[in-house]
DNA sequence: CTGAATCCTTCAGGATACTG
DNA sequence: CAGTATCCTGAAGGATTCAG
């Protein structure tokens, strides 16, 4: 983020940096899924991989990499064979995972409004385009 | 999404598909700086193009259509010359605004520990990799 | 079982120029 | 002022294979 010296009259600048940096930790595709799975106790990668349902086992592996990187998630290697690995979140990130289920609260709420929204916006958008298309009589 | 018939023991899943939802709406890279700009008030187009520094013209239109089109900025043109359009959120919107700022909020609270753990976890990489050095001797 | 490495495709997003 | 159109690049992400 650019950061400079924020001449601009409008402080809103300020407060969407650090939301830049929020998603960065949590806006990737699978990011709050892994954190979701994981928020219910320690996981094994092979059960992330198989509750989540559609994540590559390169994004899964990426995506835990980053995690544990931002502190958010802990991972446990068993040193047994055959290997063993939990992942388990972190303090820190069990509270980003209680304002998470907030969203996801605001999601399923307002799920069937949004439908509606892009329904409506696109089917005004289809009636324009037939409108353009009567201005243009053939060449 | 893939939906399927989640047969898997883990309903986790089921909460984890409208948070991808939530994301679509929000994660993109402007998303949010879009709608926290927007949440004081009306705004203008060109306003917005500065407030938020470093948005490309391009972006900040698709970004804007996309939330028109969810419900949750509403496009107000005033056929004026030269021509005036403000953009403002829906309460759909400015409920989602308040998640946001809980959101925002704890990326402040952590974002120096995010930054510790990050610095720890890539030092001890680095360490790491050094061992490696060690065990392979030029060859 | 738990990854790391490699290759390849797609696309979000930036720069620029044009229009009503 | 408020966009639209076009071109282009980097990075995200999928598939597959190799390894400890």
């Amino acid at each position: 983020m650019s950061r400079r010296h924020t001449n601009v009259s409008e402080q809103v600048i300020n407060e969407a940096c650090p939301v830049t940096e929020v998603l960065d930790h949590v806006a990737g595709k699978w990011s709050i899924g892994i954190l979701v799975a994981a928020a219910l106790g320690p996981v094994r990668f092979t059960e992330l991989e198989r509750s989540i349902e559609g994540i590559s086992r390169r994004m899964l592996t990426l995506n835990l990499r980053k995690l544990e990187r931002d502190g958010l998630l802990v991972r446990t290697v068993h040193p047994t064979v055959p290997p063993k690995v939990e992942y388990s979140l972190t303090p820190m990130a069990q509270e980003l995972h209680t304002y998470l289920t907030g969203l996801v609260d605001w999601a399923q709420r307002h799920r069937t409004a949004i439908a509606d929204a892009r329904a409506s916006y696109d089917t005004a958008a289809a009636a324009k385009s037939a409108d353009c298309q009567n201005q243009q009589p053939g060449r």
